[in-house]
DNA sequence: AAATATATATACAGACCTGTATATATGCTG
DNA sequence: CAGCATATATACAGGTCTGTATATATATTT
């Protein structure tokens, strides 16, 4: 990939969580990222096309990084699962986080016919599944129940690190989500 | 109060929810209140004053209705506790619901300065401490990392209500908090 | 009926936004 | 050096937005 279309998906990820996506213009987004309309316009068919870029991004960044730190971490699924709100909170907590794109975008689209609603919507959906084959894995009877709560924990505690940096609040949801998930692996 | 202001602030909740803040103009507002601009500017200041007071409505008529709600039901600290979760899911399931107006808001407004996202924390804050004092009443040890994990839950179902209407999210959350109260009042 | 407060209708200024058009510059390849 | 792809600079068309100005209508009160 070009390294100007790289720059300019790396700035925007930034703006769109700081300054929110509608308003954050393509013009703020090119000077930011030193280069001009026209090459925007030339990697990218639309400002929709670099949201949805943008998203899909962060959302494959977060997802390989996590399997991968899960998959070494442990071969025992029960133990996989335990440690899951582990790496998260790993991931959160680091100096480049910048709040997880679809829950911002889904907030920012609330139109279920909007493309970016739709990509927001799968995206959360794909890793409430991962949860649930991970919980699914380590035998837990309700796995489908088990990984909502967890994913809403997740997204409860991203929501509020969005809200005031350095919250601590996935801190808290860790703390719950073993609680969770010993009493679900004790069923 | 005045029909009409009423009026504007009821269509303006709505709009904002199913629209978007940013993406709502104030031109469709007075549209679909079947008023004009002119009267909307004698009521509200600017549409930044207008957010604010949906704001303050959205949060003051939830807080009113659920203390209410919780203060009749019993008067045993941890059964209020235990009731607060299945009153929650009664709100947020009723027709009316049309999502919690500070966790948009501090989605579409993140920058601390902004008088929307101030508001929008503080309320989430005012919150949190209500679940705290519930807590605290009820003897629990760590009342606030309680409180916190609760909200949180609370928070991220709405999310997934916003994003998904009946989705029974909030079922979920009511099971987990259940488990997490009992826990902490085991303690 | 006259006076006053309230609401409407409509137009517009100024700002911002997306996406494109046009012309120029830069760097790489043959 | 010549040719070509890539990036820049800049301007602009057409749209949307907020907030205001101006003129008119309606309803209540005196």
């Amino acid at each position: 990939m070009s390294t100007l279309k790289s720059k300019i998906l790396v700035v925007a990820t930034d703006l769109f969580q700081t300054r929110g996506i509608n308003s954050t213009g393509v013009d703020t987004i090119v000077a930011v990222a030193g280069t001009t309309k026209m090459t925007l316009y030339k990697y990218f068919t639309s400002k929709e096309n670099l949201i949805l870029e943008v998203l899909k991004k962060g959302h494959d960044d977060f997802q390989s990084w996590l399997s991968e730190k899960l998959n070494t971490s442990s071969k025992k699924p029960s133990e996989k699962l335990l440690k899951l709100f582990e790496f998260i909170e790993e991931w959160v907590t680091s100096p480049s986080f910048r709040g997880m794109g679809f829950i911002k975008a889904s907030a920012e689209f609330p139109n279920e016919e909007s493309p970016v609603h739709q990509l927001s919507s799968e995206q959360s959906r794909e890793f409430r599944q991962y949860i649930c084959s991970l919980a699914a894995d380590a035998n837990i009877k309700d796995a489908e129940g088990l990984a909502l709560q967890l994913s809403l924990l997740f997204e409860g505690a991203v929501q509020a690190e969005q809200m005031k940096r350095g919250s601590g609040a996935m801190k808290y949801a860790k703390k719950a989500s073993k609680i969770l998930i010993d009493g679900a692996l004790a069923d």
